[in-house]
DNA sequence: ATACTATATGCGAATGTACGCATATAATGC
DNA sequence: GCATTATATGCGTACATTCGCATATAGTAT
């Protein structure tokens, strides 16, 4: 019964990094690519160390990695398990999404200013 | 936005449901079939009170069903969804499961008396 | 009614999580 | 070196969860 209650915990934990809207909002975000820390807090009206703390609860459980790229981190899924999970309660995965307002490079450089998408 | 949010928080909602050891192991159970609640209480080893507790919770959510039969009663998983997630963490549904020592007709009625299952 | 069994509920203490704010680090440019 | 930008970390408080224990309810039998 030990080796049968480690496997519930271990699900669980999993289950518990997914329990959150806003580590929800992220992931589903990166479903659709790579994302640097500007852009989700541009995406979730939140405080930065907000952002990095969740980001951080991710990354210790490697659900996401990590990418630095000079002073931009760059945050994707790592798991598959994730993405299946992701995909049965939230549906496929949405396209791109480029934000007004933000300064990383992706949404900065050119392909923001087709400026179709945004923030309401 | 508004929308958006309730979105994550609702999916949130259901990964929380599963965040937890004891309510995972009692939805891996249901998964091959009814359970009453004296057949779980054996299986997780945990006080019938405790057990309960985790049930409502389950039940709170729609996620499980109760069927009451005299004074046994009888537990469901309500949902497709719930299959799924447990699926991809947890594999395959495994097969019934019959307990020694459980005083639940399920078990005590000849089928068990096979002998061939147990907890450790 | 009484007693017994199966299940449910209420309450409380310990523990954990969420999230705000201040501050630290790291990379870049001047 | 200093200033600026992007990200990370530490800490404290408010709030939620966990889980034990006592007790309540409901069904059955005598």
């Amino acid at each position: 019964m030990d080796r049968v209650s480690e496997k519930y915990s271990e699900a669980a934990a999993i289950f518990r990094l997914l329990s959150h809207p806003v580590r929800l909002c992220i992931l589903d975000e990166l479903r659709s690519g790579e994302a640097c820390v500007c852009h989700l807090q541009t995406i979730l009206g939140r405080p930065q160390a907000y952002v990095s703390q969740q980001l951080r609860v991710l990354r210790d459980a490697d659900v996401v990695t990590v990418e630095k790229d000079g002073l931009n981190v760059y945050y994707r899924i790592a798991d598959g398990v994730i993405r299946d999970l992701l995909e049965i309660v939230l549906g496929p995965a949405g396209p791109e999404r480029l934000v007004r307002n933000c300064p990383c490079p992706r949404c900065a450089s050119g392909n923001c200013s087709t400026g179709e998408l945004s923030i309401e």
